[in-house]
DNA sequence: GGTCTCACCGCAGAATCTGCGGCATCCTGC
DNA sequence: GCAGGATGCCGCAGATTCTGCGGTGAGACC
């Protein structure tokens, strides 16, 4: 029952809601109706709209990898033979800390990111990797930018309603 | 206003509940609870803390890229001499389609991945990038894997401080 | 004009969250 | 062994929030 995922011509309403879960998934409804200027019902109305359309994917907690002891980044290019794609999908399936992996095109066949408690930790997994294609390595120095994905449109100044001002500052600054 | 958050010492219950966070963002804490097997207030005393201690940072919906336009999804590699970097940060900052940026080691100073609703937009950003550095350009064919931070999950050595002087294990202190 | 659809609103009961006090366990020092 | 203290857990009751339902007004169409 996945139909018409896309072709939902959402408006500015619904892109300020998008936007208001992104910066706060746990945002109540009063809340969420108080940011977009709509009542309740229909806030929730559109929001298990957006939901069921699959426009909103899923709701998840962020956590801070250093606090789970992972304390190094990686990102790993790598180089396989068409014919070793599944040994690659296994090493995916059992190698958890790979956190995303990208198919992509040019020299690389695959782009990873990968964390790590230390480089003997890495290096283990590193060198699964090598045993099926030739690889790249780089470790992360800082993590830049993290964003949710920009909304199309007017994503800036929406509501001004109450002239309030600054609601609630660093909301997405990383 | 940042940090001094690690060396918060997660037991198995504490990793149980961050999991079923990251899975769920929007799970109720009866639910939490009943799944890390705790009452209520049990599950919340921990679920806050876990949270005032930066473990995990927030919550954040997840929205599907391609309902919101964006068909196409790119990695950038951009080597940049150092002093451009403020030219960098100024992109960064007026482009939200840049979602993410890695300042890495090796060959490229930045990693970059970039959501763009076609070619022409892809290539308005990416020309812009070209003006400070040069760049290396990848489409992403298909996102293979995007997972959360794994928990580290068997309970190696528990921290023991009985002190004796006569063992010293240590062996993976990085 | 009549009617249909759509999006919005508000209500009341159910479910959930929050702050608090109480209890059991584990240390620590005497 | 035994006070004193610190943790971590539990459950309660009031406040808050969610949910399903019916009602209303603005277009669209005939």
């Amino acid at each position: 029952m996945t139909d018409t995922p896309a072709a939902r011509p959402q408006d500015d309403v619904d892109r300020a809601l998008i936007a208001a879960v992104q910066a706060d998934g746990r945002a109540t409804l009063a809340k969420l109706a108080e940011t977009i200027r709509l009542s309740v019902s229909a806030t929730r109305s559109r929001l298990r709209s957006l939901e069921e359309h699959g426009v909103i994917r899923d709701y998840r907690a962020r956590v801070e990898p250093e606090a789970l002891g992972y304390t190094l980044r990686a990102i790993v290019r790598m180089k396989v033979h068409g014919s070793l794609y599944d040994k690659v999908a296994a090493i995916l399936d059992r190698e958890p800390q790979i956190v995303r992996c990208l198919r992509v095109t040019g020299e690389s066949c695959y782009v990873m990111e990968i964390v790590a408690t230390g480089m003997s930790d890495l290096e283990r997994i590193t060198s699964e990797l090598a045993r099926v294609g030739s690889i790249t390595t780089d470790l992360v120095y800082e993590i830049v930018v993290d964003r949710p994905t920009p909304l199309p449109g007017a994503p800036r100044r929406v509501a001004r309603a109450t002239g309030e001002g600054a609601d609630k500052p660093a909301k997405e600054a990383l």
